[in-house]
RNA sequence: GGCGCAUUGGUCAAGAGGUUAAGACGUCGCCCUCUCACGGCGGAAUCUGGGGUUCGAUUCCCCAAUGCGCUACCA
């Protein structure tokens, strides 16, 4: 028996040749330069900053040069299939501004080059295998787990490298042995369940010196040398389904990705795609292998991020939260090309898109993940965002995630009055950072959430009725800022302050304390905190109604 | 254990065979100032170690250390 009927053994009836599939998905018609990109997440729902990370760098390679970025499921493991995990990723994704061209969506796929689920092509798997164990480059093989663990208790005992390879199972050489021949043909007879080994043609466990070496092009890492491939990895598991390796070279030639970005967990496997790449006679994508993102550990060391130990790790951390989108793009945005923020100190109104984004400029040792980082970040990306649209943004956050807060929207001409304070300033406050904060920073304006929370100074606590009361007979709504600090600093004066600082670090003996300390019990009588912006441009927005109530419910 | 990748301040990092080794965040101090924020000025703080190559290396090479990853019919 040769191999032909080996194939047609395993595989008696399959509906297209590989040919035939080639010229289904032909190459596709774009553009010099556009890259095709995909992202490829197995369906656990679970989305993670690491994965936004890498998303965000397909999404831009792809929109960005006028290519196409396409969704693909990948769920050749079906131990970790989620319900409505697709609809929970592209959901994810969509919130941080990452949207597909192509592929799976909720309503089914889009785009020619489908079927975009991994399990759905078992076909096009098998075809390929087939066409690999008709040239001898496969072989089926019965290795039993208890087999196969008695071989890699024995490799690690010689010390050599584990796994099935040359000289490690017999029906690697099928064709020389006419006894195991008859029983792999009878095995396949009888249903016995096996699985599809690459036959790889690399020398096992050989010196570097003698190890063949292929360079291979990554757009992050540059020139890569890549080894020669000597393990027989399985492409075709029991079941009929792939691995991931056999998935990943014959997806991505039939879906005409060009660039496959992936994080550098995947540096190792290299060698079996290179291997596999060449059998099926396509040509290598180019590969853009991803540092990871760490963070540091209880112990101190850089750590992958984990999903169970670092909440912020979850992309529902920053929505509970109320990041903004746009802030977590443009953080992700530093740590992905190290000259974004030199751009943006160049160009602070410009959309973000309109950066150049390039592989090269990223680095290719991970980063630790800097919540400092973000929230300052943050702060300045708001910046950019009108009051009416923030305003509306936070109402959205709320209904979603803070109910609690809801007091806070009755009114939305309010809010974005108390939000555009001081932004507008020729040096604008930058305080708003991330929705929860926000609630606690304008807590103060609502009755709802207003609360004595500080101390009175201890230089003016003793006069604080003197204080308010008098604040209170002299307060005229319609003074202008100058007017009613001017009258402040008569109280001070009245009461035996100075009115102005500077005098009373002077001569602190003269007095009891200095204006400040006069206006910070009228700050915290209205606000209930000793720090706040302008008291004057609040006091505007609160109305004169509940400017005189906190006043004198403080007295 | 084997293999791979990485290593510039606390963090993100630029950088080139000869530089006072950028910048940002954080931190500290000062200034501005009724508080805070903003802004301004200034400070502390970095090339993992050891060998080479070289007139000279943080930069090139080797080794080591450390960290991370891979070593599945997971991805």
């Amino acid at each position: 028996m040769n191999n032909k009927e080996l194939a047609q053994l395993i595989y008696p009836s399959l509906p297209h040749t590989p040919e035939e599939y080639e010229s289904m998905y032909p190459k596709r018609q774009l553009a010099d330069g556009a890259m095709v990109t995909r992202l490829g997440p197995s369906p656990t729902g679970f989305i993670h900053l690491g994965n936004l990370y890498g998303a965000f760098v397909d999404e831009r390679l792809a929109h960005q040069s006028g290519g196409v970025f396409y969704l693909r499921i990948e769920d050749t493991d079906d131990k970790r299939f989620v319900e409505n995990a697709v609809e929970t990723i592209i959901g994810s994704l969509s919130f941080f501004d990452i949207n597909f061209d192509e592929g799976v969506t909720a309503d089914g796929d889009i785009g020619s080059y489908g079927d975009y689920t991994q399990s759905h092509r078992g076909e096009i798997y098998r075809t390929f295998a087939k066409k690999l164990l008709e040239q001898g480059l496969a072989y089926p093989c019965f290795l039993s787990e208890d087999e196969i663990t008695a071989v890699r208790e024995k490799q690690e005992a010689e010390k050599l490298s584990p796994g099935i390879y040359a000289g490690w199972s017999k029906y690697r050489d099928w064709g020389k042995d006419p006894e195991i021949e008859a029983e792999i043909v009878s095995r396949i007879n009888a249903g016995d369940p096996f699985v599809v080994r690459l036959r790889s043609k690399g020398v096992p466990n050989a010196s570097a010196e003698e190890t063949e070496r292929h360079t291979v092009t990554d757009a992050i890492r540059g020139e890569l040398s890549v080894p020669d491939n000597f393990q027989d990895v399985v492409i075709i598991k029991q079941t009929g389904i792939p691995t991931y390796h056999f998935a990943h070279v014959v997806d991505d030639h039939l879906m005409r990705t060009t660039h496959v970005v992936r994080g550098e967990e995947w540096l190792p496997s290299l060698p079996i795609h290179v291997d596999l790449f060449e059998d099926l006679g396509w040509e290598l994508p180019v590969y853009c292998h991803t540092a990871q993102l760490m963070k540091i550990g209880e112990d101190g060391n850089k750590r992958k991020l984990s999903k169970r130990k670092d909440p912020e790790l979850s992309l529902d951390f920053y929505r509970k939260e109320g990041y903004h989108p746009a802030a977590v793009r443009e953080y992700l945005l530093t740590i992905l090309n190290s000259n974004y923020e030199e751009w943006r100190i160049e160009n602070p109104d410009a959309p973000i898109d309109d950066f150049e984004f390039t592989t090269e400029k990223m680095s290719s040792s991970g980063a630790l993940f800097d919540l400092d980082k973000l929230n300052d970040v943050s702060k300045n990306t708001l910046l950019r965002i009108d009051a009416a649209e923030l305003a509306a943004w936070l109402k959205g956050w709320s209904d979603e995630f803070a109910p609690e807060y809801a007091y806070v929207f009755n009114d939305m001409e309010l809010l974005e009055h108390i939000l555009d304070l001081g932004r507008h300033d020729a040096r604008p406050r930058a305080d708003l950072v991330y929705a929860r904060q926000i609630m606690d920073f304008i807590g103060y304006f609502f009755d709802e959430a207003f609360e004595i929370r500080d101390e009175y100074p201890a230089e003016a606590a003793a006069d604080k009725e003197a204080i308010l009361k008098a604040y209170l007979e002299s307060y005229d709504h319609s003074d202008d800022n100058e007017q009613w600090f001017g009258k402040i600093r008569e109280i001070a004066t009245e009461l035996g302050y100075a009115a102005k600082p500077k005098d009373y670090k002077k001569h602190p003996d003269e007095y009891k304390g200095h204006v400040g300390h006069v206006s910070t019990v009228i700050r915290i009588a209205l606000m209930g905190r000793a720090q706040s912006p302008d008291v004057w441009a609040i006091q505007q927005i609160m109305g004169e109604d509940k400017v005189r109530a906190r006043l004198q419910a403080a007295l």
